[in-house]
DNA sequence: CGCATTTGTCTTTACCGAGGACAATATGCC
DNA sequence: GGCATATTGTCCTCGGTAAAGACAAATGCG
């Protein structure tokens, strides 16, 4: 239920329905492909002439091609269309705040080369000459791969869209950053970038091949910082400044710790990478200068330690799992969702702290459906925010038609 | 930008223009009746032909009606259009802890009559008996106002939308109560249940008049409980199991004071009107038995004295209004709304407690601009949530064909 | 009264899906 | 091999719709 305002509007013409269809037919057969045009009409509920216009439009813009012939029982054999992402690449890149990954990708997402890394440079306009230097190295060694049809970037932090700007982002020391221009000024290529969490969240939705996939999901990445993806109605949530999903900052408790936003007390402060070290070095990292051995752990060797036998290194993972599910106690409570995604480190020590994690959420949650509300875990292996990264680039081309 | 999937899919056929410019159009004459079948065409940006067609079918179903012939300074005068609302009426109903509220209003929310009230019945059973026989009663007695198309229930609660059930309403001590089936089986009207929160934004939504009004925004209740409506981009947010927007139930501090969900130190703990008065007498109001003072003590008694020099009363409600700001730091870092609208008894205080939301408010918000949200009180005498509880009968009607 | 202006209707044209016919292609049974 | 059957993809006609513009009706002004 949504009102129509004069400004608003879109009316209806001739060539609507068609558009329509159009995009309905391209989307189908991004999340079917292979599929023939027959199939397409039974799919779509309509004639199997009127698909073949659609389709025949498609491959005239390039946006599908006719591939191999495939198998049938009976009858004359179909010709299977695909999504064209031939001789075109998509190049994915992840800030982060020590190392920046980038990974290039086919239209559908589909990893093309290796992903490589380098540190990150904190100094913005350094960083930029140093990311452009070596995309462009990229770029030239896989001259294969097509022409790249755009670059989406990722940041741990606020992104303003408009310009393309990083608005914040605590753990990078980066505040009211100008990343878009830039880097588009000297790869001559369109950019997005886009908020780490939003991203992931992004790249699930459009992973999804089917109806049964959930429309209204969370995506947590708890990291260096927390950051949080809302998709409702199968529609990413940006909200007014681009800003909403901002969960890691909400609090647990007003009076806890203070937190790298300003306020206290954030979820944030209690869950994320440093916050677990911290409680299991028994004080706040964030206080430098700091020894050697604290400065290398990682959550990922803690993990290790607790699997060890490290009890200590247990209780500070079973804390941050009692603490995860409080939080998401809140997403649930706001947002209702019907899955959570959880993505990071911690999510390597999911079967030691799934338990604690579910008991906590049903504490906060308000109903028993609502507190047993399915979450999955995302591995660091599927590279999760270069995904996204990548969607931000292939997505829109696939994007449906706002009407009114 | 959303994908497509087969299962959602509804393929535009040669009827969908039409369909969607007749939405458009019933909206226009809507939002802005007065208006001429020329003034509509140029809103639409089409011709007037096309607009003669779908204005003629429109009128052929009884949803608008040709009034006057207004004015023009030269040429031919003009007929005015308007939603024919005429005939017909809808019924809304408010349940509070204490006092249930009927008003009826005519398809544009419009109010016809004046609102009776009864006091709440506690038991669903006998409930429903009582307010079925009123209902009755009053359209008896105004048999003039037309036919009843229908019957808008808020409930301070969560409420099952399929079948219209209330799923959990602590404020009046139900849970799992099925409303629709009964108050529908005796008064042979459609019946619609929703959650006052989600009711107060619904009717927010559809009381803009222009494209300038809010789309992003959060619609906070504050009484007996705090419920807070959420619309994102022009839709009402309801999550998967209709209990989204539940920032009530979202902490401040999770060691906080019991809340009446079973959870700790909720954002509702802190600011109900229960909660207010709590403070100023010192303890909590939910340990029984009550003295009779204490009892008969209502927020607007409480602003009365603060307004009379009671510095006790006063601190209590400053108290309020920093949780109150705090709280709406979580929801303006959760969905980042472009404005927020408080409804509820508090209300009647903000000259005295605005400074002290906005800046508790400021504090949690992770940039300025986010901080400096605009937030609009709605008094009660506008009956917001009765509002709400005709805008779920009327505003289907005049809902947007969602496409793919 | 004649002219300009505006409204609302009507006619023609073009676009597009609905429906169905049809050729091409493949399998299985005789 | 020949024939019936099934399936795919194309083509043609029909009906619904907006686009474009002509036109009559209504109105004010000189």
């Amino acid at each position: 239920m949504r009102p129509v305002h004069a400004q608003n509007v879109r009316v209806a013409t001739r060539g609507t329905t068609r558009e329509i269809n159009r995009g309905i037919a391209l989307n189908l057969i991004r999340t079917n492909q292979p599929i023939s045009r027959a199939d397409l009409a039974r799919l779509m509920g309509t004639r199997r002439g009127a698909v073949s216009l659609l389709v025949n439009e498609l491959i005239q813009d390039e946006a599908v091609f006719e591939g191999a012939t495939g198998e049938a029982k009976r009858g004359r054999k179909p010709t299977f269309l695909y999504i064209d992402s031939r001789k075109r690449c998509v190049v994915a890149v992840d800030i982060r705040p020590t190392r920046t990954f980038i990974m290039v990708t086919d239209l559908m997402g589909q990893q093309l080369a290796t992903v490589t890394s380098f540190p990150t440079e904190r100094d913005p306009k350094k960083f930029v000459l140093d990311l452009v230097r070596r995309i462009k190295a990229i770029l030239v060694e896989h001259k294969d791969l097509g022409r790249c049809q755009g670059i989406g970037v990722v940041v741990p932090g606020m992104v303003e869209s408009a310009e393309g700007r990083v608005l914040l982002a605590p753990n990078l020391g980066w505040k009211d950053v100008l990343l878009r221009g830039p880097i588009a000024a000297a790869m001559k290529i369109p950019v997005q970038i886009e908020n780490s969490g939003k991203a992931c969240a992004l790249a699930q939705l459009w992973a999804s091949r089917d109806a049964a996939a959930p429309s209204n999901f969370a995506y947590v990445t708890v990291s260096d910082g927390v950051g949080v993806g809302v998709v409702m109605g199968n529609q990413l949530v940006r909200g007014q400044h681009n800003i909403a999903g901002e969960f890691g900052h909400i609090p647990l408790n007003v009076d806890g710790p203070r937190c790298g936003c300003g306020a206290t007390g954030c979820w944030e402060a209690y869950v994320s990478n440093l916050a677990t070290l911290s409680r299991y070095f028994g004080r706040d990292l964030r206080d430098r200068p700091l020894s050697a051995d604290v400065a290398t752990l990682t959550v990922d060797d803690l993990i290790a330690r607790a699997r060890g036998g490290d009890g200590k290194a247990l209780a500070a993972l079973l804390s941050t799992g009692r603490y995860l599910g409080l939080g998401l106690g809140s997403v649930v409570n706001a947002i209702d969702p019907s899955h959570v995604y959880i993505g990071g480190e911690i999510t390597a020590a999911w079967d030691l702290i799934e338990a604690t994690v579910r008991s906590a959420l049903a504490e906060r949650a308000l109903t028993p459906p609502a507190g047993a509300t399915p979450i999955t875990v995302v591995p660091p292996e599927q590279y999760p925010r270069l995904r996204g990264a990548a969607a931000l680039v292939a997505a829109p081309s696939f994007a449906e038609r706002v009407v009114a």
